[in-house]
DNA sequence: CTGAATTCGGACCGAAGAAGTCGGATATTG
DNA sequence: CAATATCCGACTTCTTCGGTCCGAATTCAG
């Protein structure tokens, strides 16, 4: 449990994929998927998800393809995973709604969702960037919760 | 996405709730169950789990049930989560098996791994005592690689 | 203009896992 | 013995994930 979905993965690495190739002007969805043995038709959808989500900019016909719509940098594995399997938490019971619907008890969830806040920081501190040049990600600051600090990061509990 | 089973979400709340009472000396499933409105049966299973795994202890025949087999002080989130859903990785790829079996160039959970660690290492941090006492849980050391630091956790990325 | 390459978008399907149920065996106590 | 429990495996149901297929619309090259 507590694991990505493939569709996830496929365009985490789609995405580093087009940021290690940033001198052609656009890659095809197959192009990406035989680079990886990856489902040429489902990374197709995958990319026409992020798309949509403002993450890549598409171009068909002839020499169309995919290319990320901002700098490497500017784009968080978080927005990736959100964009392709929507918004996650850690709980069954979402946040949004007023408490369990059922079990009112549960008393659970509050602290729980101060961890999915928690993981949900670090994805954002790690750039697509970070994933291209897979050295020691450099944590990125961000907003008061996450900052950097001496290679690590600090994570308000 | 990355969100917990109802299962582990019920075994943490069956801990919490016999944190809670820790004068009886043991509560059967049913009373727990009762107690949050999770199916009886369901709930049994779980326990069974746990027991299994150590983190409790039961009695069968009448007056038997469940009770905190250590002080839930000792007892982590992490190990409650591992011990019904089983051994977890963020990324499809499991970290064990040798490299991605299809994709060898999946250089993404490299990365995420350390995502992986850091969410086990915050999960780890969490007591069923954290739990029952809703209040601001009070971060634990953990190896070096949580370090608990007025307040907030310090994690390596 | 025609055709190839490519994105787009929906429908569809099989497999896997999650959630929950059922039934029976065993242990313990009164 | 009878009531209360844990124990344990098999089974159903439901949802989601992973993946495929097909029929468009778009763009470019010749």
């Amino acid at each position: 449990m507590l694991k990505l979905t493939k569709k996830a993965d496929y365009g985490l690495m789609a995405l580093k994929y087009l940021a290690e190739h940033p001198e052609t002007p656009a890659l095809s969805a197959k192009d990406v998927a035989d680079a990886y043995g990856i489902p040429a038709q489902l990374l197709a959808k995958i990319l026409q998800l992020l798309t949509k989500n403002g993450l890549l900019r598409s171009h068909a016909g002839m020499n169309g393809g995919y290319a990320l719509a901002r700098d490497a940098r500017q784009i968080s594995a978080y927005e990736v995973i959100l964009a392709i399997d929507g918004p996650f938490f850690i709980t069954s019971c979402i946040k949004g709604a007023k408490s369990c619907e059922l079990t009112p008890s549960c008393t659970i969830k509050e602290p729980l969702a101060r961890v999915n806040d928690t993981i949900a920081g670090v994805l954002k501190s790690i750039s697509i960037q970070d994933l291209a040049e897979h050295e020691q990600p450099a944590a990125r600051a961000h907003g008061d919760r996450v900052q950097a600090a001496h290679g690590l990061v600090a994570l308000t509990l």
